[in-house]
DNA sequence: ACCTGAACACCGTTCAAGT
DNA sequence: ACCTGAACACCGTTCAAGT
């Protein structure tokens, strides 16, 4: 007689995501996930396939949650020029995407760091689901500077703000006098520098 | 009656670095370790604390191995005008330094992501030995730019070699068309760029 | 003083047995 | 059809016993 489920692959995903978030990755224990969906590990082998496998679902979810907060940055972007009426430019939406990629990071650090980390092969996130990921990356990138230079501009960006918040997050090298509001003005800054050596970008040889 | 001692500190070190080196940070077993050097896995504990301390005598090794290699770089760098008697320039050295850091990460990956990677806190290396790590790339940075702000931009090259690298070891966000060539072709550029746009800070207000 | 086997509490994973 | 306890091969770590 088939006897009724006890619990889903939806519910699995959110149990280790949260795992991940609160204790991180390796805390995401089968056993862990288990007791937090109400059954015993072996049963969720039944919807994955391996430890790994409830990883790479981690990733993609968390790289869906990202793609979300960059997508609504680019929607609620301001105006940097804070005269009434003034227009929010392609610069301003560049660094909107930069807070939020780091108020995302700071938010949910685990969860962050998993998405550059070397990850196991089947674990491995799915190219598609990251692709839509930096999507509004490459859009605002091209807005910015040009169709032509729109993947040299994304990269860039990309680079220096997962950089700054790696070296933030792993509160390593921190290069003498880094408090709190000081790396709040030296991201600000960076930003802005970044945002305007981008748009310089589109007068060299393009290298898309 | 006392036995000889038959490993050492520097031996199990030296194991541990050429098996993450190898084999990446989860094959760090004590096991794996005690194999490597002719002991035990219990045997090891007369000599380290526990597998964190192990993991975080690599930490540092490596350190000390990716500041070697950035002395190293300062000191060889050549001039980027290729005419016979151009001078080395401090930018000159600023390239060689992102790029002796390229270097590094795509001939130790695992060592170099263990760097930046959140770590246990019995795990994480002894400041000091990541000051000696960076000191160069705040030499250089001084050099280059002003010592008012050789701080603000040892940390946006620092960023922005660190997040290219780290998206190109990941694999990931690969962005379209990133083949081994074009990479190369981004790298260069970008350095470049990010070497003319720290010039430029000398004029803005100082961040440091 | 150093090294070891045995033991303990964990892992991930498999599988026969239950319902 | 799903769930489970038991089992297996691993981990890190401790410790009494050997030399």
């Amino acid at each position: 007689m088939p006897t009724p489920e006890r619990t889903s692959l939806d519910a699995i995903v959110a149990a280790a995501t949260e795992i991940v978030d609160t204790e991180g990755p390796d805390s995401l224990t089968m056993q862990a996930v288990a007791s937090a969906v109400g059954v015993r590990a072996p049963s969720l082998y039944k919807r994955v396939r391996s430890r790994n496998d409830v990883l790479r679902l981690v990733v993609e979810q968390v790289a869906i949650d990202l793609g979300n907060a960059l997508d609504s940055a680019v929607d609620g972007a301001g105006p940097d020029d804070e005269t009434a009426g003034a227009k929010t430019t392609a610069g301003d939406r560049v660094i909107a995407l930069a807070r939020a990629t780091r108020a995302f990071a700071r938010a949910r650090p685990h969860a962050y760091s998993l998405l550059f980390a070397r990850l196991p092969d089947d674990a491995l996130p799915d190219p598609a689901v990251l692709a839509r990921t930096i999507a509004a990356v490459l859009r605002v990138s091209g807005e910015h500077v040009g169709e032509a230079d729109a993947l040299s501009g994304a990269r860039t960006l990309t680079a220096w703000v997962h950089g700054f918040v790696t070296m933030e997050l792993a509160g390593r090298f921190r290069m003498g006098g880094d408090t709190a509001g000081h790396l709040d003005d030296a991201f600000e800054y960076g930003a802005r520098r970044i945002a305007a050596a981008l748009a310089l970008e589109s007068d060299a040889e393009s290298l898309a």
